[in-house]
DNA sequence: TATGACGTTGAACGTTGGTTCACGGTGGTA
DNA sequence: TACCACCGTGAACCAACGTTCAACGTCATA
């Protein structure tokens, strides 16, 4: 006998409001194994596997549209390997370029700051000139998301 | 005889769609110094650096939002150097929270393109299982962006 | 039996930063 | 005079990822 669990035990455990598992429902990466005579869904420990799974990869940075492609791969029979790899170096070079990115952010957020706290001591605000400066150096185009890795 | 712009030439300087700047205008971000006979809007040089000013600064990863109060700051009499300080800052935390969150997605990413290259060696696809089990370790509130700096 | 917590649905709304559209006027040139 | 690139407007639309709402059914407990 294998325990089965409501939207909302299901959204408990995982952590998840229960309108983001129909959310998923809808979206088609999350069905239940089926339902109860009133209606109700019910849900197996797979799911909560998979809530799991779309989650972290969800943290990883993979779009509901990436996760689409990896469970589908999974939920297929031939071995995925070449194709998840595909998707996991692109995502990896989009990491890479969002850390370089990020990290000339960085750089020129401290020299602000540093250029702004001296100003203070003469009674002026130089930073936002600075800022201005700051962006004759490299195109940085960053920091705003909106990626789609090529689907299937 | 100071030379003004048209919208389009605004735009070609500073490189960004027309229709960008005029949505810029209607977030309150950047005014035209006025309007010609025949309604067309035109700017001063000192809309061209206040355009290149919003681009920098969204470029370090500020919204339009932050952006608004930073120019209001700007265009204030005051001296601003503490607020801006506390946005500069404020910003600088973010970054920081999010390189550490990416570096974490590179490292679990990195172990899942090296476990399923193990496991294509042996037929089976192990990644996602790998990537579920990922997610145990840290709490990563991560990669996905949605920022507000606390307004004055 | 009644109350409250939970479940169902589809549709509309929210956010951020714009883009696109329809429809019409303007300005310079051939 | 024609033509084309440009400008104007408001409104609708886009992606991504959900949340909220109305209007209703169900289940467990006091």
């Amino acid at each position: 006998m294998i325990k089965s669990y409501t939207i909302g035990e299901l959204a408990r455990r995982a952590e998840v409001p229960t309108s983001t598992v129909r959310y998923y429902e809808r979206a088609g990466l999350l069905r239940p194994a089926g339902r109860t005579a009133s209606n109700y869904r019910f849900y197996g420990e797979d799911a909560f596997v998979r809530l799991r799974f779309i989650r972290t990869a969800q943290a990883a940075g993979f779009t509901l549209g990436d996760i689409t492609s990896l469970l589908e791969l999974r939920d297929g029979t031939a071995v995925p390997c070449r194709e998840v790899q595909v998707l996991i170096e692109a995502r990896l070079d989009d990491v890479a370029k969002q850390l370089e990115d990020l990290q000339h952010v960085q750089e020129v957020l401290h020299a602000s700051l540093h250029i702004c706290r001296q100003a203070e001591a003469k009674g002026r605000c130089e930073v936002i000139e600075n800022l201005k400066l700051a962006s004759a150096t490299p195109a940085s185009r960053t920091a705003r998301r909106g990626k789609k890795i090529n689907k299937s």
